[in-house]
DNA sequence: AAAGTACTTTACCGATAGGTAAAAAACTAT
DNA sequence: ATAGTTTTTTACCTATCGGTAAAGTACTTT
C-alpha cells in the first residue's frame, strides 16, 4: 500500500526527544530536528504533526523511558531505607552520565514558554505526585524515628532530588553534584 | 551637547531586566524589549549595545537589586538560627509576590543557550558561593548539635532554597510553596 | 539666530523561523 | 506492466528575527 516508511517511528521519537531535552522547545529549530532525526521537515510533519505535536510525543517517550528509569530504585522491593539512599546514589550516577547535563526534560519545559502546554503541566504534576508517593512509601515502610512529620521528610527529599537535577543542568562541577548527593544520604542516615 | 536622552538609564535597565527575567533571553525579542522599555530598538542599541550586552547589564542590575534583597535576611546581625528560618520565610514571601513566578534570573539563564555567556557563568558561581558562605556563617554562629558536618547542613539548605525558587518558576500552587518552606524551617528546628 | 551635536523615528536589510505545494520516487495490488 | 497509494525531495511561502542606514528632531554653544 504505497511507499514504505524509511524510518523507525520510535527511533525518530527518541532522537527528537534528545534534541528537545538538550536544547529546549524554543531553542530547537526544525532544522535541528531535521539533522537530529535524519528526516526532512515535510516527512516529520506527515509522520508526527507540527513542532508542538512532535514535542508532546517526545515528552511521552521521555516519561515512559527516562523517568521510569530514574525512579526505578524506589520501585524495587528492597529494604525501604536503603531504597531511599540508593535512589540518590543512582540519580547522582545518571546525572554524571551521558545525558546528565540535560537535567530533566519535564522540569526544563516548565521553565520555558512551552510551560503553558497542557501536557507539560500534566506531566509536571504527575512527576511530583509519583515521586511524593514513592518517597512516602519508602519512609513509611521503614521504622524510623523522624524529628518531624513524614510529609516534611518527603518534602525535604523532593527538594534534594530536584536540586541535584537542577545543578546538573546548570553544569555544576562533579564535586558539587557529589556533595549534594552526600548531603541527601547523610540526611536519610540521620533518621 | 546635543539632544538630551528622553529616558532614565536605570529605569530602562530595570524594565529590560524584568522582561528577560520573565521570558528568558532567547524568548525575549527586540520587539518585546521595545514595548517593555518604551524605547525603539535603535535607541536601545545606541544606549546599551546589542541584545546580549543589554542582557548583561540587566543581569548586573538583577544581581545588585534583587539578589541583594533576597539574601538580606542572612546578612542582618540578628540571632543566627533565627536568621536562617527568616531567610526561608522571606524567600517564601518573595516567591508568592509580584515577581515570584519569574524564579531567579541567574538560575533561569543557566538553563538556556545563553548559559555559555561568561557573565552568566560567573554570576552563577558567585551566587552559589555567596549563599554557601552566608549559610555557613549562620550555622557556625549558632551553637547547634548537628547530626552531620556543617558542610552537609549547608548543602541541605542550599537545596531547599533552590528548590523553592524552582517550584515558584514552575508555577507550583501556593500550598506546595508553603509546604517546601515549612520543611526547611522544620529541618532547621530539628537541629 | 545659526551651527554643531546627540538622540529618535522611519524604513529597511539579510537571515532564519515554522510551515506547505507540487513534483519525483518507491512500494502494493490487480 | 500498469494503476493506485504513500512517502520523500525540492523548492518555496510568509512572518519574524536581530541589527542598521538615513532622515528628522531637539537640545547646547557661540
Amino acid at each position: 500500500m504505497g511507499r514504505p516508511k524509511s524510518y523507525d517511528h520510535e527511533q525518530v521519537l527518541k532522537k527528537a526527544m534528545l534534541q528537545f531535552w538538550q536544547s529546549g522547545f524554543a531553542e530547537t529549530s526544525l532544522s535541528d530536528l531535521e539533522s537530529a532525526t535524519s528526516l526532512n521537515r515535510y516527512s516529520l510533519y506527515k509522520g508526527f504533526g507540527d513542532k508542538e505535536a512532535l514535542f508532546e510525543q517526545a515528552l511521552e517517550y521521555y516519561q515512559k523511558h527516562v523517568i521510569t528509569r530514574m525512579l526505578a530504585p524506589l520501585t524495587q522491593e528492597n529494604s525501604s531505607i536503603n531504597a531511599l539512599k540508593e535512589f540518590f546514589i543512582q540519580l547522582n550516577v545518571l546525572l554524571k552520565g551521558k545525558y546528565g547535563a540535560y537535567g530533566c526534560l519535564i522540569q526544563n519545559s516548565q521553565k520555558e514558554g512551552i510551560s503553558q502546554n497542557k501536557l507539560v503541566q500534566q506531566l509536571g504534576i504527575d512527576l511530583w505526585r509519583q515521586q511524593y508517593q514513592l518517597l512516602s512509601a519508602c519512609i513509611n515502610g521503614s521504622s524510623l524515628n523522624l524529628p518531624y512529620p513524614v510529609d516534611i521528610a518527603v518534602q525535604l527529599l523532593l527538594a534534594q532530588s530536584q536540586s541535584q537535577i537542577s545543578l546538573a543542568r546548570a553544569n555544576a562541577p562533579e564535586k558539587v553534584l557529589n556533595a549534594q548527593k552526600d548531603a541527601a544520604v547523610a540526611l536519610i542516615s540521620s533518621w
